[in-house]
DNA sequence: GTCTATAGTGGGATAGAC
DNA sequence: GTCTATCCCACTATAGAC
């Protein structure tokens, strides 16, 4: 909250006018975020590599905000506190994009986020090619359903 | 370090007789982690299926400990203060189960990251059926490589 | 190797004047 | 809506007696 305060040029004792508590600072901030992803993996339109897309505007936009990301998807998501629909708007795009199978749109929604987490914390090697394995997990997912 | 001392029956204070600091008593943690990682992912042995087990391997390791999973996982790797080699080694078996690629073992390695920090923290909705997502993952990655 | 006592830091939040 | 002043709590870590 101080730094936050500091940025905004206000003291921190002053944000409580503006907001009951943090938590509901960080539900405010969260719902921007959800928002604005919608609109990135709806702008990517359908096709054949919608898939594709996808990957590279939810990278593009988790790299870009690293700390809102983290914030978005680490711990216990405020799904009460959230406006309604707004969390299956942001993700039907990708579950269109698999073919409507939501346990698949589930698997390759958990390969971008362990690609796009890992890569936020630093945890891959420095000479990993980052780019490779997005597109090795994207033909994975985009190839029929053998199982 | 007090509710570890707490648990350990001795004040807080008097951890710091048996380890430096916080972060090297992490590192313990880390290195003791990351080796039985590795038994668990050598035990599998190999075969047609070993990507599959090696999957639920992973998965039921981590929801065992799920804080120390966290703990493995999250910001940086402490690369220098690790035994040389445990990582390779506890990485291994998958790069041999997905046929000695190191990109495809890094894009099944995030997909299955994903899932299990998905899981632990509660992040997919209630009615979700993990096995499944986790089936159709392990599925994608053990097909040839069309890309 | 254990203890008590305490230093030092940081962070969320409130009270009340203006 | 902003400020100053302050409270309260949690936490890592150290000092020094035993």
């Amino acid at each position: 909250m101080r730094a936050l305060a500091d940025r905004v040029g206000i003291r921190a004792a002053s944000l409580y006018k503006h907001v009951p508590d943090k938590r509901a600072l960080e539900v405010a901030l969260i719902t921007a975020g959800f928002a604005e992803q919608a609109d990135a993996f709806e702008s990517v339109g359908a096709g054949a590599d919608a898939l594709d897309r996808i990957g590279r505007a939810y990278r593009t936009w988790a790299v870009a905000h690293p700390h809102l990301y983290r914030l978005m998807t680490e711990g216990e998501l405020p799904r009460a506190d959230l406006p309604p629909g707004l969390e299956a708007r942001a993700s039907l795009p990708l579950v269109t994009a698999v073919g409507g199978d939501p346990v698949r749109a589930r698997a390759a929604w958990a390969f971008a986020h362990g690609m796009t987490i890992l890569e936020i914390d630093g945890r891959f090697p420095p000479d990993a090619d980052l780019d490779a394995a997005w597109a090795a997990g994207v033909s994975a997912f985009r190839g029929g359903d053998p199982g």
